[in-house]
DNA sequence: CGTAGATTTGAGTTCTGTCAAATTTTGTGG
DNA sequence: CCACAAAATTTGACAGAACTCAAATCTACG
């Protein structure tokens, strides 16, 4: 169905402006008058916005291959992308230039079109997850979308880096990072996952993991296809890896 | 900017179906290959999704204008859209025939995809408002949107037929339904708005209102634009009208 | 090796959920 | 128009999950 490799859109490369970006770098969204097109080719991102209170919010965490168009981030002041991951890759580019292109080749305003309703659906996924699960079943989610979207497989299970702080995490699950701390701590000692070294995670079983959240059959559907999980061999995903060892 | 009036895309008629639909009456979304997209024509819709223990949830509000397409709904089962007003109409189309117009209609395109866009965004600030508000911020938030999109102006203030029942609108909050009851109960107390018989509500102030939540003005700059209040002598939006005095 | 920032942990508080009962509203049929 | 049953809403009492605040640890990094 899809024409275009993991990252895709290549073709976009000519109208893009490519980024190279470190941890914490962040990008502010441009205003209506400048709608933009951010498309993420590596690592992983937040959408991060700030409640007039002084509070944060982590809005969707985008993975390589998706889609920012500035029009469709809500209109709150101080809302801007911030790279996760140590090193990460983004494109940026102008979205009537891209729009241009659109009537010309099908098959790209499909794909787009494709991509950015994709993400509608995740973002109306984590509504779900926000409003209708307890503080114990959103960390669990979150970790199996992780699992899933940046997770690698090894003989020990699936290792990834955990791209997001304990406030970040808060900031994504509407709680606070003193509780998340309590219930990570409460799901490593229940053995859901082992910690191995700074930030990176081990979960031995998806599928105990997977039924700490009960809509965890919608995650699978959503992160998983769109995942590219490998054996840490893999000379891929290069961001996740900090330390070539597979443990 | 727009080249279409209020409910705009005229010209996806000949490519839809129409259907008048009454209160209550459901709606449920095709699969992802068979792709589809809905456009409000009047009244009030809600997406409404049931969580595997049996709980509802109402993932977003839909106002006339607005485009549902289902591949930017999340993969629950049990997701459907359902009529919130007594009267309304709504239009069935296949997405990918509407992708064929697209490619020879610029001005169509840009219009599908600004108003998905524009309900992204929405899904996003729904995010926002769920995680970072107490109960009394929501509930004031959902009252400034309704007042906004399906409010009328009157000597009084704005007067607007409320389409969420109390169950409605905890499910769409992230709150209990006692909640909610207590939480309008108080407001209504303190002088917020009024209540004018069955299920319609008076706001004197929509100023005094908004203070009551801390992103008001992201929902005004939200819904005000697409909002078309007129005094209620106006001949259109008879769908919240069930009876035409003004109080 | 020391400092700044992040994480963990404890104790107490608050908001919201739960359950049950009372009350109001709505729809229906004489 | 009235009576009645069903549904929705309101209200009270209580329980629980998560938040707040503060102090103790831990970690990264110069």
């Amino acid at each position: 169905m899809k024409s275009s490799p993991e990252t895709g859109l290549q073709q976009l490369e000519p109208y893009a402006v490519s980024i190279a970006t470190r941890k914490r770098q962040r990008f502010a969204i441009p205003a209506e008058h400048d709608d933009t097109l951010f498309l993420i080719r590596s690592g992983v991102f937040l959408a991060r916005t700030s409640l007039p209170d002084g509070r944060h919010q982590i809005l969707s965490i985008f993975y390589p291959g998706d889609c920012i168009r500035s029009a469709a981030m809500p209109p709150l002041d101080g809302t801007e992308i911030t790279a996760a991951t140590d090193t990460g890759e983004i494109w940026r580019l102008r979205w009537p230039a891209v729009e241009g292109l659109l009537q010309d080749d099908q098959e790209l305003a499909r794909e787009i079109s494709h991509r950015l309703a994709k993400q509608t659906a995740r973002l109306a996924l984590h509504n779900t997850i926000i409003a209708g699960l307890s503080g114990d079943e959103r960390v669990a989610a979150l970790m199996t979308e992780l699992a899933l979207r940046v997770g690698k497989d090894t003989p020990a299970g699936i290792v990834f880096e955990m791209p997001l702080s304990r406030t970040d995490i808060a900031e994504h699950l509407a709680l606070n990072a003193d509780t998340v701390s309590r219930i990570v701590s409460r799901m490593r000692s229940n053995g859901l996952f082992a910690i191995a070294g700074r930030n990176r995670l081990v979960c031995r079983s998806l599928e105990v993991l997977a039924r700490e959240s009960p809509i965890s059959t919608a995650i699978r559907r959503m992160h998983e296809t769109a995942s590219h999980r490998r054996a840490a061999t893999s000379p891929a995903c290069v961001t996740q890896m900090k330390t070539p060892g597979p443990l």
